[in-house]
DNA sequence: ACTGATGTTAGTACCAAGTGCTAATTTGGA
DNA sequence: TCCAAATTAGCACTTGGTACTAACATCAGT
């Protein structure tokens, strides 16, 4: 006897869950049963046929991308932007982005999404970040929502490098707050 | 006449990059011609048949799982690591970390490097960021492969706030530098 | 030793979504 | 009008299956 039913099911359950490329003939091979037995065996576990597996695994990679591709864009929804003003935006942190240890929002993330909006709120195509300081108040769990504003600074709006003020928020607690130094590529002096 | 064949051919290929679920006969209504035509369509821009194209997808996404699991834990891969002492991570920047107007990377993705880093340099669990002070000195582009070296400032190690300088840099061109204060949970005077 | 349940294997017909090939038909343009 | 390019149709074959039926094998209980 080759290895009892039970056993073959719940190995064959995990393989393919770590494996879903196996065909049933290469998967008769590895257990040295008959393909019919594989078929049998994924009937009764519920485990589909390969370009189901596929397919299901395809579709996942897919529906990441489009949420990948607006969150790299800008980290956070901008809720509000008035350019050269002010703008506003919304992250929701989650378990994706805090520590495993103590459950505290990395710091890079809250960055990320403050840095973002500093290059939003400036009315330029290709605005830098230059130089910048930034404070982490009080650490950020998941579940938290931080709501970002950020203000650019009037007075340094026609100097090559404008400051723009980001402060944010959880609940009414600030959490975070930083000065970005922005580059300017188009100048405003001539454009306007 | 529906439309002429090149164009036909252009739009194919768009479409299946970003929706490789069709089937030919789908393909084939959209366009408004036969299944035939699309094959030959398929065959003369090299597009792989449905289930090529889901295979494909599927196994980026298994690559990507792997990938980014790692990649979100620290970002850039850790080459040399002396606790308290000094950190060296090589990062290696994408398409995926850009701009795609101007093909700089995003100044988050240089942080969120040496912020990473300087968390791992800390002989402490629960490391925290508390201020940061950082500039960008150089424009990084993608294909750039980003040196960071982190040093503990040995004065500050056994205050509440720890010095860890980071300077990045491309070939031997510095292009961030960044001084991060960082939080320990653990108490060195008692641990030591 | 016989019987029955359980498990395994074999074989058939069929399906989806193709490839690869040949042949017929349509169509646009000089 | 006629030719070449483009399109369509048809057929045999492939992969990796489903769904179903039938034949074995094996061991347990009586």
């Amino acid at each position: 006897m080759r290895m009892p039913k039970v056993e073959r099911q719940e190995l064959l359950q995990e393989l393919v869950e770590r494996n879903p490329f196996l065909t049933d003939d290469e998967l008769s091979k590895r257990y040295d049963v008959s393909v019919q037995t594989i078929r049998l065996d994924r009937l009764e576990c519920g485990i589909p046929e390969l370009r189901k597996r596929l397919l299901n695994v395809a579709s996942q990679t897919m529906e990441e991308k489009v949420k990948s591709i607006g969150t790299d864009e800008v980290l956070g929804d901008i809720i509000d932007i008035v350019l050269d003003e002010r703008a506003l935006s919304i992250f929701d942190v989650t378990i994706d982005h805090v520590f495993q240890r103590n459950g505290i929002a990395r710091g890079h993330h809250l960055f990320a999404q403050a840095n973002s909006l500093a290059v939003a709120v400036m009315d330029d195509d290709l605005a830098l970040t230059v130089k910048s300081t930034i404070d982490f108040l009080k650490p950020v769990r998941a579940g938290d929502r931080v709501v970002a504003r950020a203000e650019v600074n009037k007075e340094s709006l026609l100097e090559k490098r404008t400051l723009v003020e980001v402060v944010s928020t959880v609940g009414d607690v600030e959490v975070f707050t930083g000065q970005f130094y922005m580059y300017r590529t188009t100048d405003r002096k001539q454009v306007d």
